[in-house]
DNA sequence: AGAAAACGATAGCTTTTATTTATTGAAATG
DNA sequence: CATTTCAATAAATAAAAGCTATCGTTTTCT
């Protein structure tokens, strides 16, 4: 039994396609036939049923995938014990980011990143937050930026910053007198939202739902982003909500039409998060301190109330 | 990076001795060094310093063989993991039984055992506590019987049963004429101890210290067996504890000098241990069956109070 | 139903890697 | 200073992992 040979079943698990799986490890199909053969012959069992299209692993070849990912993991990170060992900060380094946080917050630290830390490959995607926790535990990701807490068992969150809900008020609503507002003011069928999928809508959800038990409402425009929304509710649709960063690029006629909820402000709490393994903690912990660097003077708000991400159907 | 490769590190490491280490791997000294070689070529560091007599682990090569051995182990895993799907109960198990327990417990499960598993190949060891501990540490026993509890972070215990300590008091004692002993009676001056390194022995030092501080007796006679401990009490040179089993072997005349501690009992407890990792839980399981079959009958003491085994120094 | 495509297994061959025996060289021992 | 110990090196061999080409099913698409 070697590691390359668990790397196969893993891709095979992953793919459930033989030839495919092959591509992934770049070598040929017969090549990782064979030792899956092989393995399967030293273990004495089928790790997986042929006979289903698409592949199916046996409920042995469950058991044995689970542990493959263990050894498999545990060997990559000996590399990386290595690189910390040595200080070497770099390689590749994929990093999720959810869609209402990388506008704002990536262009904050990319370029400090880049310029602190030249070796490291950085590959990132905007998931939402369910894709990004799969690919977390599936290790196709090295760590992610997102809305938190996640109650996650297998993840450690490092939390970032905290960045407060803002009202977004359009001139003609009762609103606008207003210099603070309560969050039990808010009548969620009035505000104008992301589309789902967005851990930023449930977040304004859960805000809601806690005045009483409203459901949400009867009737939607959801959109996927923040400029649309600002001018549904300039045309008078609604009011929305923005997370602070946001509120930053809005131009000076726009921006007075925000207003801050009063303390303690109900905020979204940003982490960065990655499987409790710690692979590559290093790059983690680099990445941490550059945007901790950036963003201290940007956003510095203490008095907040976390609002959770997550959706409570 | 190979499994492999990764054994023969282990190896290195426990043996600090090239040659040595090959032997116990069954491969050649070349063949060794050149793996050990290549893998530390791969990761670009040394993990053995060689310039040292016998050869040390550098300060990276410490970290890298704590990881091999969680990848070394998790693999071993496999196997077993297959081996427990199927049922199958066999293979080399190496199982390591305090001097006090092994003669008395031994026999009274061996045959069963055996005859129930044939195909697990037993290899027992008796060794002391502290032996045991090392040797599960680095997975040199897979499991051991023991008194507990030990308080070992990686060690799982599942208790066997519960041995009360027994006195043997010789006919011109003063005890001879009571029908039960308290505990709190007890002159550690005058009890005949079991040499040092032996739990049984810690396990009566912490009964005695218990009364008041009193410190371990000026003068001692210690034997590493019970027999001997029986015949210098016969002489009248003190009294002596016996745990229970131990008492079922003596001869009449002998028994009518045992007398029973007062409820509840002082006893130790005695459990079936191995490491966190569960590797063979199934063989574990099957032995902690048999034994319990056997003892049930012989040995159901449940008024007891548990004296620790650990040498409170 | 029949042709085409998809997909894994097999065969034969090549390359790479692991291991062996024999030898060397350096350090420790006596 | 000779001897022993012990790891490294060299050269050869055995084992394995890989490749190309092909086959045999099964699925999919006319």
């Amino acid at each position: 039994m070697t590691i390359t040979q668990l790397t196969y079943v893993l891709a095979v698990a992953e793919h459930r396609n033989f030839t495919l799986a092959a591509e992934k490890c770049f070598v040929t199909q017969p090549t990782l036939s064979m030792q899956i053969q092989k393995i399967e012959d030293e273990l004495g069992i089928l790790i997986f049923d042929r006979s289903k299209k698409p592949i199916q692993l046996t409920e042995i070849g469950n058991k044995i995938v689970t542990q493959a990912k263990n050894i498999v993991n545990e060997s990559i990170r000996i590399k990386d014990i290595v690189d910390q060992q040595k200080g070497f900060i770099g390689g590749e380094f994929r990093l999720g980011i959810i869609p209402t946080i990388m506008p704002t917050l990536l262009p904050m630290f990319l370029n400090s990143f880049i310029k602190k830390y030249p070796k490291v490959n950085l590959i990132i995607e905007e998931l939402n937050t369910e894709e990004i926790l799969t690919k977390l535990h599936n290790n196709h990701l090295d760590a992610a930026i997102a809305a938190t807490p996640l109650e996650d068992e297998k993840i450690k969150e490092l939390v970032l910053y905290y960045e407060p809900f803002v009202v977004y008020v359009p001139e003609q609503h009762e609103f606008s007198s207003q210099k603070t507002i309560d969050p039990n003011q808010l009548d969620p069928n009035e505000i104008l939202l992301l589309r789902d999928g967005h851990c930023f809508r449930d977040g304004i959800l859960n805000l809601c739902q806690r005045r009483d038990n409203i459901h949400p409402p009867a009737f939607e425009i959801a959109s996927g982003s923040f400029e649309t929304l600002i001018k549904l509710a300039d045309e008078g649709l609604g009011i929305t909500l923005l997370p602070y960063l946001h509120t930053l690029d809005l131009n000076d006629k726009n921006r007075e039409k925000l207003r801050q909820f009063r303390d303690p402000k109900p905020a979204r709490e940003v982490s960065l998060i990655f499987p409790k393994s710690e692979l590559k903690l290093h790059i983690i912990e680099a990445l941490r301190s550059v945007i901790n660097g950036v963003v201290k003077g940007a956003i510095a708000f203490h008095d907040v109330e976390i609002i959770s991400p997550l959706s409570k159907k």
